[in-house]
DNA sequence: CAGCTTATTGAGTTTTACTCAATATAAAGG
DNA sequence: CCTTTATATTGAGTAAAACTCAATAAGCTG
């Protein structure tokens, strides 16, 4: 379970003690249920408290307020992706197989998770990320590093294409996977992980890849041929 | 001001008079300027009663609350987004056209009205879609209609790529539209949107187009080239 | 055990969505 | 013009939930 310090919100008292750590170790446990199960607006505080047997004012003597302890269940969850893909990424296989593991593994997180926790982080993450925006652009920032790593190495390589904003190559890939994730949540359908994931993949790799060199050198032999056998 | 009868949230009262249809538009009105403001959860109805010099329970007579103003209020500036589409879309010209056209408007019309309301849109709209799901699935449908329509022409004339289901196009196409669009606002950057529409189209359509079958077909003459020359 | 720090909580306050019976306004009929 | 009836508006309230704080309990240390 790791919980990074620099993004961390800051708590209303240093959990100096065992004790202290284990409460804020259990409060968040219990709101990642409970905001999993019913979404932000529906979560109460009281909720949390009695799941845990403790008063809802404890909640608040740890946490400033019901946002913020969202934020930190919601930059917590973050974390252990981040986490999971940083470690698991194969960045001595090829390009287009490191995309897919990326690929694979975000959708797998987001929807074996169940898609509970998915649906808050895909839209209380983003209604809420206006009013703290500075935590969750750091955040996001430190979410879609990965990616936009690889993605600067293929730039780097000439293996991807140089004449669009990097920015941009990332929407491409972020976006639909969201759209995706979300139609899945709100259309309850099951869908096929890896299946899915390699589809996308197999749509994405061409629109990364730089405007084919390929093509241009098979093109101009082809033209020379045309020119030597019109000669003979 | 375009309202759709057959997406319309019912309401408390039916607007049976010129008065009341009145007070529904001023309602609606002021809701959106207020909604976009604040945002869902900071916008209270007394303000929006406030603004029009009226009483809080007057609001609640016309809509039956808050969430259900609301999504009246992105229901229409859906309808108004849609009809500008349905509208505008240039079908007799070629297909990679007709796709620039819906990605600009799109932008176009989400940035320009301020990055509030399409805030409010992109996050509210999917935070409340999970609750009122019915209502938000058949908007969504008619709202990403035009963008099938074309996609499946292109499928059914081979020059869209056939391959890939439906479902996925349209993940990405909407999907990286509206990661842009969710970046411009938390990141506050201000945006070129035709520059942008463009960029995004140029990745977008080698994606989509069926895979290159001058390639392989030129990829084949190399290799028979090859072959020739090691006999000689 | 005394004294000090830390942890917990009961009893509030405030805000806000939402209700409803009562009142004001407009329309229709004679 | 007055009465009746339908429609529109609202003041006064309820309920729920986030959040505060002074007071109390628990734990630790010398």
């Amino acid at each position: 379970m790791p919980t990074s310090p620099d993004i961390a919100v800051k708590q209303r008292r240093a959990p100096a003690s065992a004790k202290a750590e284990q409460r804020v170790r259990d409060i968040l446990r219990v709101s990642r249920e409970v905001f999993a199960e019913r979404g932000y607006e529906r979560a109460t505080t009281i909720e949390i408290a009695q799941r845990l047997g403790i008063s809802e004012a404890t909640v608040f003597t740890y946490f400033r307020g019901k946002r913020e302890l969202c934020m930190r269940v919601v930059g917590d969850w973050y974390d252990e992706i981040i986490a999971t893909v940083e470690t698991g990424l194969p960045r001595e296989r090829p390009l287009r197989e490191q995309l897919q593991f990326l690929v694979r593994t975000h959708l797998r997180l987001f929807l074996i998770q169940g898609t509970d926790l998915c649906a808050l982080v895909l839209s209380e993450g983003r209604s809420k990320g206006l009013e703290l925006g500075e935590e969750f652009v750091a955040l996001q920032r430190r979410y879609t590093a990965p990616l936009m790593d690889l993605l600067a190495r293929g730039q780097a390589s000439g293996e991807l294409r140089q004449d669009i904003p990097l920015r941009l190559l990332r929407s491409l890939v972020f976006g639909p996977m969201e759209h995706m994730l979300w139609e899945a949540i709100i259309t309850q359908r099951q869908v096929d992980i890896e299946s899915s994931a390699d589809d996308l993949v197999a749509l994405l790799w061409p629109a990364l890849q730089a405007p084919a060199h390929e093509l241009l050198t098979l093109r101009r032999l082809r033209d020379d041929l045309q020119v030597a056998i019109g000669r003979c």
